[in-house]
DNA sequence: ACAATCCATCGAAATGTATCGATGGGTCGT
DNA sequence: ACGACCCATCGATACATTTCGATGGATTGT
């Protein structure tokens, strides 16, 4: 008989009732969380967020003094997470702030931001 | 002489005042969404946000299934960023919500949880 | 056609993060 | 003092992220 009888436990946290969160919200928040979890991105999309106009990735590599691949590669995470969309024009890649955008987020950004 | 004349520049981006944004407030403000940029830590400041009372990390370790020095290192991140405090009450340690949270990151995570 | 520019992607390196088991310091009943 | 519990820390591992240089497709002016 390896064990012996089960401890008696005592009593434990008591508020036994933890508020239950929602597994799918904190799922896709996180996403959103860590599309805006680095300073660079950050930056962008406060740069996207004041500007009226568009802004083509090259403006930004003028002003954010990191290569233009990983300045790319950071577009790309906040398009992945629907925080902006692109548009080609000629040679140039416009970036805007998604017009999707559900209020929600809307409001976050602007506590964010402003 | 290895180099030609310069290149003429064609003309670039044109809306060369891209707005600029302050760096120490996207190196913070990344701070605290990676704070936020993950599924458990959201759980547990949702779950403090929704409480009454203080928390123990044994009642969210009933919950989260995940193992107790996983969840006691998520806790440690939240209080690193400043958004929970913690109090030990004799066996247990007491977590709730930083009750010094400025009012911005308060609407912010009334945003994100309400 | 050619040269120059913009940009996305690939591959690689460095760094950071999430997770666990093991350990040890506290704190309470017995 | 002992056993049982709570919890934070350490060390290790697996995985994700940031960053770059190199490359190649696309577009335009000459």
């Amino acid at each position: 008989m390896p064990l012996k009888e089960l401890p008696v436990l005592r009593q434990r946290g008591v508020s036994s009732g933890l508020p239950d969160v929602d597994e799918a919200w904190a799922e896709r928040t996180s996403e959103l969380m860590k599309a805006l979890a680095d300073p660079t991105r950050l930056t962008m999309v406060a740069s996207l967020w004041k500007a009226e106009a568009p802004i083509c990735i090259c403006d930004i590599t003028a002003g954010l003094d990191l290569s233009q691949p990983t300045l790319s590669h950071h577009m790309r995470k906040l398009k992945d997470a629907r925080l902006v969309e692109s548009e080609k024009r000629g040679i140039w890649m416009y970036y805007r702030l998604a017009r999707d955008l559900d209020a929600n987020t809307r409001n976050l950004l602007s506590r964010l931001i402003d």
